[in-house]
DNA sequence: ATTGAAATGAATTCTTC
DNA sequence: GAAGAATTCATTTCAAT
């Protein structure tokens, strides 16, 4: 159901733009980009109808608000059905240190990325928000070093084919 | 050093409106809040200032730029030295692929969250990137069926102190 | 679809409290 | 610090291409 978008140059120049700060005005977007300011907006505005831009969000330090301990927690929900994962998935997403989860394939279910004070507030919340629900079977934690954000999300560079220079062997829509 | 920072009612309010959608003007922000325009751009002006803003992201749905299939990959890297965690660590965040990069406790050393076009995308990147390379001795990847962003990351509630209502072992800034 | 100019409305500055 | 008025500047609309 998510359709891929066709994009042309101004297009992916805006989003490499405002994906380096959200904030950049139309005036300075369309002096970059070289065309005009109310062409940016129109442009930006289709972007957002696309979907392509979802949203503008803040991005803050966890650490200067108190929540210097960032987490992975690898969780089991057994038995893995749609009674029990929903209202999971609802209670860890309302947790005030949940930044993001993921439900995933593989041996754990989910992965819950999780921002707190220190050890004894990590320990809180295992024990509390995730052990002592039935439905979790097993947490893994993994504490983070160091992370990072990575460039821009910029559509796939065209015509690679790496693998196997070969046909595929399961066809899909065959070529000629 | 990253210092956690005091943050007043005002502050608050201002951080969850600008979470939701950090387009607000300035306008809003103050009749929301109770306050004038410019206190708030004040308030605004500090809390960047001040490391709790670190900036405003655009926020591009993947699927709708070609990148429908997103996954999580688990890497050892070994032997786990800085001179080769460090080039490790670079090329994966120059990657057009990678969304975010974690270096980790546990097993895995490092957690890649990559967005590509299809299996045969992942495929070439996990054999062109990860297991080509010398010091990555083991890649896992796991598929993510679907993802969350969680609420407004906030300062953690004071004064709680569930596991073991009892006074700590090792004692820290002992209280009288 | 794009433009440039006009109008609307927001960001920012500055003075006062 | 905060407010309110005044200024500067960006966004948005629109008629024309």
């Amino acid at each position: 159901m998510p359709e891929s978008v066709a994009l042309d140059p101004v297009d992916l120049h805006i989003l490499r733009m405002l994906q380096n700060d959200a904030r950049t005005t139309y005036r300075e977007l369309a002096a970059e980009v070289g065309v005009a300011p109310s062409t940016c907006l129109d442009r930006v505005a289709r972007l957002r109808r696309s979907g392509v831009i979802l949203g503008h969000r803040l991005q803050l330090d966890p650490a200067r608000l108190g929540r210097g301990l960032e987490a992975l927690l690898l969780v089991q929900v057994r038995p893995h059905r749609r009674e029990l994962i929903g209202p999971f998935v609802e209670r860890i997403r309302a947790l005030s240190e949940s930044r993001a989860l993921f439900h995933l394939t593989g041996p754990d279910d989910y992965l819950v990325h999780v921002a707190v004070a220190d050890p004894t507030d990590l320990q809180r919340l295992v024990l509390d928000e995730f052990t002592s629900r039935r439905e979790v079977a097993r947490v893994e934690t993994r504490l983070i070093f160091q992370q990072w954000e990575c460039g821009p999300l910029m559509p796939p560079a065209a015509g690679r084919r790496s693998p196997a220079e070969t046909t595929e062997t399961r066809p899909g829509p065959s070529a000629p």
